[in-house]
DNA sequence: CACCTGCTTTGACGCAGATCAAAGAGTCTC
DNA sequence: GAGACTCTTTGATCTGCGTCAAAGCAGGTG
């Protein structure tokens, strides 16, 4: 099951997709050279748990390619999904040991792990990798209070249509594009998966997607594909007020 | 409206009931000299918006003593608390000039602030203050992300036990009281303000808590005054697995 | 005291989304 | 290419909580 080929894509960080979001952005070439000693490259398959809630967590890392989510179980199997995880993305918490959420792949994931130990006394030395991960931190936060106003407020209908808008965006700017009309983009969760995420359950999502594919809002080629023909459209359905995000 | 009495009640911070919980809690006594340079006291009532969501932010703060909350309001007026601040809470964010949510105070409130311009430089030179700040930061996500679990996933009457517990366990901790079974405390929210924070309506607040009283799981004296005969039995009632929280 | 005004409780009813059930569609294996 | 899986769609029915409405209960004020 564990498919742990450690392939060391690049020692190199110079070439490395997300150098310039990840928590070693703001690193200068001394600081990246000690984080590239104590680094290692890990790739799990989709549907695999890369972590277990509760289990000693003896690394940290960065996504780097592929989606995966953190969530949270109750004692009789209800689920809530409490964050998605993106390239860049970090998972784990210095200081922390014991890991507070399940961390499982929704695509085929590459990460970028640091063991926990050397990467704490690091960041003792190098204020720039605290700093960093204090920003990634607070839009996490940011993130997550988002995510309280959709669960605790918006209809189904919202939900589907803010996650869409969510997605979508993480890919154009993932992929560096400027904000255009016309989108085309893979949905990396199943409809559980996103059951679990919006706090409905799979029927209603099903349902809510038909809907808005019956309106013209967005359009399905196979399951997971999902072009949408006017953003703005969708960003309306969501809800959101302002802006419906920062590029980048 | 504004009674801005800048009541300087110390301006010494040994004395200070949140020395060692808040942002300040590492400081040595050089970095806390720097710190009462710049800091100042204001006091609100009950009631007043501290902070408009979108309102230019030219201070950072520490609840001192009472509770206020961070809302989030959609155009049609739809409203969701996204948290709680008790004293040595920390309310801002350096490094970003808008506000994001209203804060309101829910009680009298007492807030020990900093201009934002000197702390950022002081943050940038004395580690300690971002260390804490960093700490404190992951402790509000794995709060923001529990209250995920509650709002997607948790029937009313677990959110009201939930929510009671939390107010419970927080009002122990400010007294550094032991863990008991017995527990008395001031619900420091209306009815409204509960529903907002649970994504509730003001109505179903009330029958849950009529029905948890008629159940004998807590009593009331007046509106706000709960206590809490087996806070077991009212842990048990919010679904929460594991610990119930740790103390402190 | 009578009369606010703000907060809370309680009741009657309706609906969005959950639950239960079954069938369609794509992929893999033998 | 039949069977077994997994994921998804769609339908029928049920229910927890929202909505609408009205009344109770302070505390404050003239």
């Amino acid at each position: 099951m564990l498919l742990d080929e450690a392939l060391h894509i690049g020692p190199n960080c110079g070439s490395c997709p997300i150098r310039h979001r990840a928590v070693c952005a703001r690193c200068e070439s001394d600081e990246l050279a000690a984080l590239e000693e104590i680094k290692f490259y890990r790739s799990f398959q989709a549907g695999q748990t890369l972590i277990w809630s509760g289990d000693r967590m003896d690394f940290v890392a960065s996504v780097v390619t592929g989606v995966a989510t953190l969530t949270q179980v109750m004692e009789d199997g209800r689920t809530q999904t409490v964050g998605l995880l993106f390239p860049s993305d970090f998972v784990g918490r210095p200081g922390r040991d014991a890991a507070p959420y399940n961390v499982i792949a929704t695509t085929d994931v590459m990460m970028c792990c640091f063991r926990k130990k050397p990467f704490e006394e690091l960041m003792a030395r190098t204020p720039h990798i605290g700093q960093r991960l204090l920003e990634m931190t607070l839009d996490e936060l940011d993130a997550a209070r988002e995510w309280m106003l959709l669960l605790g407020r918006k209809t189904a209908r919202e939900k589907i249509a803010s996650l869409l808008a969510i997605v979508a965006r993480r890919d154009a700017s993932l992929q560096g594009q400027v904000r255009q009309r016309q989108v085309t983009f893979e949905l990396p969760l199943t409809r559980e998966a996103m059951a679990d995420y919006l706090g409905l359950t799979l029927e209603t999502v099903s349902r809510q997607i038909s809907a808005l594919k019956r309106e013209g809002i967005i359009e399905l080629t196979g399951k997971r594909t999902v072009h949408v023909p006017d953003i703005d459209r969708l960003i309306e359905e969501a809800a959101d007020d302002a802006d419906g995000g920062m590029p980048g």
